[in-house]
DNA sequence: TGTAACTCCCCTCCG
DNA sequence: GGGAGTTACA
C-alpha cells in the first residue's frame, strides 16, 4: 500500500471520501469542499490498493480533472503525480474518444476517425440540408444551427423528436418529417467521411456497451467510476453509466442540484434527484459546511435558492463567520456600472486583494463588452472565459482545415474550406475538385486534373504539391513543422482575405507554438476539438507567477471557481433571467440557479449590479430599455443586501441661457420649409 | 462562374 | 452584429 496522507476532512467529507463499495451519492452544496472530497476519495481508493489505471474519473471540464488529480496526488507526496498519472480522467467526451480509439475496432469503427466540433457539424448538417432541398414549402426551413441543436437534444435527452420539437422548438414542428430525413442523411454523411460529432462520441460509447462481451470487458476494466458535477449530466450519459456499472456497482457521483445550469445541453436534473432510486443501495451523504463564503453572503444565497420550488432542501453554514453584507447596486446607466466596477477593482487591489482574486461575471459573453473596453483603456489586464472561442476564428479554422485534410483526405468539409480560400475558386470549382479527389481515392494529385482558368489551375497545383509533400510517408517532422510549411502557403492568403492580418498571424504563431507539445496530428486535432482553449491567452502557456490579471467570465464558465471579490453585472430582468429563457417555469428556475451559482462564487465581497437604463443599438429593435432588478431578488430579500445607488457625477456648468433647443430646431427646419 | 453589395432574420450558455 | 440567401455585374 502506498504511503498516504489525507487532507484534513470534516466528518461528512471523510464519510464520502472513505465510503465502501457500491453506489455513493454526495450532495455537495456550493463551497463545501466538493473537489477536495472527490480528490480525497481518489486518494483513499488508491491507498486501499486499487490500481489507479482501473479508476475512471469523469469531470465536466479538462481543467477540473487536472485540478482533481493534482490535489489527489498531493496525498502521496512526491510520488503522487506519477502514481496517479494512469487514472482515466477527463470529460465524458474525451474518455469516450479514448475508449473508442481503443475498443472501437471491435465493432468495425475506423480508429482514425476525426472529431467534428460544433461548427464543422453545422456545416455538414448544411450540406445534407442542401442535398435534400426542402425549399418547396415556401416557408423557410430552420437554419443549420437550429437543426443541429434539435438533433443534439434528441440524442442527449433520449426523447423522441416530436416531443423535443413540441417542448423546445415549437416553431419547427411543421418540419418534423423533413427533419427526420435530414437527420438520417446527416448520419450517413458522417459515416461516409469517417467523422464523429460530439454526440456520436457518447452514442457510440453507449452502443458499444450494447455488446455483451464488450460490456463485460469494460465493466471489469474499471474498478471504480467517479463522476463530478452529476447534476449537469444528461440522460444519455446516465445510461452510459448504467451500462458501465451493470456488473460492477462501484460508482461515486458528486453534485448539487441547486447548481444545475446546463439544461440547454439536455442536462437532466432528474439524474441526481433520482440517483438513489436508480441505483438501489446508494449511500447518500450531504455536505453542508461551507468553507468559502462569509455568513452574510450565504444568508443572501440561501434565501435566493430557497425560492426555488424543486430541490434537495439544504442550508449552508459558514465557518468563515461574519463579513460585509453583499451589495446590491442600482446604476442609472451601463456607464455607471462600469465606473463602479473598475473603481472597486482598483480599490480592492490597493488593499491587498490582487486582480487574480477578483472576477466579473456575466450571463452572456457579449454583455461584458462595455466593461472590457474600459479595462483595456485603463490598462487593467484581464482574461475572458466563455463566449466566442478561439477555434471559431476564421483563420484558425482555415489552418486546422489544412491539418484535417492531411489527416483524413476524405474530410471534404475541410478540403472545401481550403479550396475556397484560393483566388478564383467558388462553390462550383470547389465541388468539382472535391469530387475528383474522392474519385481518386483521396489522392490530392487529382486537383491537378481540374479544368479551370489558368491562374486557378496553378493555385490548385501548388496546393496539391503542398498536401502531398506533407503526407508523404516518413516526412512528418511533427505538427509544428506541418504548420510551418502550411503557413508558407497560407500566410499570403491571410493578407488577401482579411482586413486585419497581423493579429491573425499572431494567433497562428500561438497555435504553432502549442502544437509543438503534441506528438501527432491526430492527437492535436482531437484534443483541440474536445478541450478547446477557453480564452486566447490560454494558448500563451502558463503565465509567470507575478503576472496578475482580472477574470471576466460567463456564469457557466465560472462553475467550480471562487474569488474573494465577485461582481455580477447586468443582473437585470431580460438579461438575468435572459429574455430568451423565459418560455416556461423550468427555464426560469434554471436562470434562478444561475444567479445562485454566480453569487456563491464569492468568498468575501459580492457586488450585484443592475443598470436601470440601457441604450441599445442594432441587436434589439428598440433604442433603449428601462429595466428592473432581476425578479429573483424580490423586495423582501433586499434586507440581505446593502443597497447603493450609482450615477456618474457629471458637473455641468450652471449657465442661464435664453436660447432654447426648440429655437434651434425651428431655424433648422427653416432651411427647407 | 465568382464576387460585392444588399436584404432579412435570428441570436444565450458549452464539450 | 453577423450569418445566410439573393441579385447585379465583371
Amino acid at each position: 500500500m502506498p504511503e498516504f496522507q489525507i487532507d484534513d476532512l470534516n466528518p461528512e467529507q471523510l464519510r464520502a471520501a472513505s465510503a465502501g463499495n457500491g453506489p455513493v451519492l454526495a450532495i455537495a452544496g456550493a463551497g463545501t469542499g466538493k473537489t477536495k472530497t472527490l480528490a480525497a476519495r481518489v486518494a483513499w481508493l488508491v491507498s486501499q490498493g486499487i490500481d489507479p489505471s482501473r479508476i475512471m474519473l469523469l469531470t465536466f471540464t479538462r481543467r477540473a480533472s487536472d485540478e482533481m488529480l493534482r490535489r489527489a496526488s498531493r496525498a502521496f507526496g512526491e510520488a503522487g503525480s506519477c502514481l496517479l498519472g494512469s487514472i482515466w480522467g477527463g470529460t465524458f467526451h474525451s474518455v469516450a474518444n479514448r475508449l473508442l480509439r481503443t475498443y472501437g475496432g471491435a465493432i468495425g469503427l475506423d480508429p482514425n476517425f476525426t472529431v467534428l466540433d460544433q461548427l464543422d457539424a453545422e456545416d455538414l448538417m448544411d450540406i445534407s440540408l442542401h442535398n435534400l432541398d426542402f425549399s418547396s414549402k415556401g416557408k423557410r426551413f430552420p437554419r443549420k444551427q437550429t437543426c443541429l441543436s434539435i438533433y443534439s437534444r434528441c440524442v442527449n435527452s433520449a426523447d423522441p423528436i416530436h416531443h423535443t420539437l413540441a417542448a423546445f422548438f415549437p416553431w419547427c414542428i411543421e418540419w418534423e418529417q423533413e427533419l427526420r430525413r435530414l437527420f438520417t442523411s446527416y448520419t450517413e454523411a458522417k459515416q461516409e467521411r469517417h467523422v464523429l460529432d460530439y454526440d456520436d462520441l457518447l452514442l457510440y460509447w453507449f452502443h458499444l456497451l450494447g455488446d455483451e462481451t464488450l460490456a463485460r470487458i469494460l465493466n471489469e476494466r474499471f474498478d471504480h467510476i467517479l463522476v463530478d458535477e452529476y447534476q449537469d449530466t444528461n440522460r444519455l450519459q446516465a445510461s452510459i453509466l448504467h451500462r458501465m456499472r451493470s456488473l460492477n456497482r462501484n460508482l461515486t457521483v458528486v453534485g448539487d442540484d441547486a447548481q444545475s445550469i446546463y439544461s440547454f445541453r439536455a442536462a437532466a436534473i432528474g439524474n441526481i434527484l433520482n440517483f438513489p432510486a436508480e441505483f438501489p443501495g446508494t449511500t447518500v451523504i450531504a455536505l453542508e459546511t461551507n468553507y468559502r463564503s462569509t455568513q452574510p453572503i450565504l444568508d443572501a444565497t440561501n434565501r435566493i435558492i430557497e425560492l426555488s420550488p424543486r430541490r434537495h432542501a439544504k442550508e449552508l453554514r459558514s465557518v468563515k463567520g461574519e463579513g460585509p453584507k453583499p451589495a446590491l447596486i442600482t446604476c442609472e446607466r451601463e456607464e455607471d456600472q462600469t465606473d463602479f466596477v473598475v473603481e472597486k477593482v482598483l480599490e480592492h487591489n490597493e488593499h491587498g486583494l490582487g486582480l487574480r482574486r477578483q472576477a466579473i461575471l456575466v450571463r452572456t459573453a457579449y454583455w461584458s463588452d462595455h466593461l472590457e473596453i474600459e479595462l483595456t483603456r485603463r490598462n487593467i489586464p484581464y482574461r475572458k472565459y466563455g463566449g466566442l472561442k478561439f477555434l471559431e476564428a476564421a483563420h484558425i479554422k482555415d489552418l486546422m482545415s489544412f491539418l484535417r485534410v492531411l489527416e483524413n483526405p476524405r474530410d471534404q468539409l475541410a478540403l472545401t474550406r481550403i479550396l475556397r480560400l484560393l483566388e478564383g475558386v467558388g462553390p462550383a470549382i470547389a465541388k468539382r475538385a472535391c469530387e475528383a479527389v474522392s474519385e481518386f481515392g483521396g489522392d490530392v494529385a487529382a486537383l491537378k486534373s481540374i479544368t479551370a482558368p489558368a491562374p486557378v489551375e496553378a493555385e490548385l497545383a501548388k496546393l496539391a504539391n503542398l498536401i502531398s509533400s506533407l503526407t508523404m510517408k516518413g516526412t512528418s517532422g511533427g505538427v509544428a513543422l506541418d504548420i510551418e510549411r502550411i503557413r508558407s502557403f497560407y500566410d499570403p492568403l491571410v493578407e488577401r482575405l482579411y482586413e486585419n492580418p497581423d493579429p491573425r498571424k499572431r494567433d497562428l504563431d500561438q497555435l504553432e507554438q502549442i502544437s509543438s507539445a503534441y506528438s501527432s496530428r491526430q492527437l492535436f486535432l482531437t484534443e483541440l476539438a474536445l478541450d478547446p482553449p477557453q480564452s486566447t491567452s490560454d494558448l500563451a502557456g502558463p503565465p509567470s507567477k507575478d503576472d496578475d490579471w482580472l477574470t471576466v467570465s460567463t456564469i457557466h464558465s465560472a462553475k467550480g471557481c471562487e474569488w474573494d471579490v465577485v461582481y455580477l453585472i447586468h443582473a437585470s430582468d431580460g438579461i438575468l433571467p435572459s429574455d430568451l429563457a423565459t418560455g416556461d417555469a423550468d427555464q426560469i428556475e434554471e436562470e434562478r440557479r444561475l444567479l445562485y451559482v454566480a453569487c456563491t462564487r464569492a468568498k468575501r465581497y459580492l457586488y450585484v449590479l443592475h443598470p436601470l437604463r440601457y441604450y441599445l443599438k442594432g441587436r434589439h429593435s428598440h433604442s433603449h430599455l428601462y429595466s428592473q432588478l432581476t425578479r429573483f431578488i424580490p423586495h423582501e430579500l433586499k434586507s440581505c443586501f446593502q443597497l447603493d445607488r450609482r450615477t456618474r457625477a457629471v458637473s455641468e456648468p450652471q449657465i442661464a441661457a435664453s436660447l432654447r433647443v426648440s429655437d434651434i430646431q425651428k431655424s433648422i427646419r427653416g432651411i427647407w420649409e
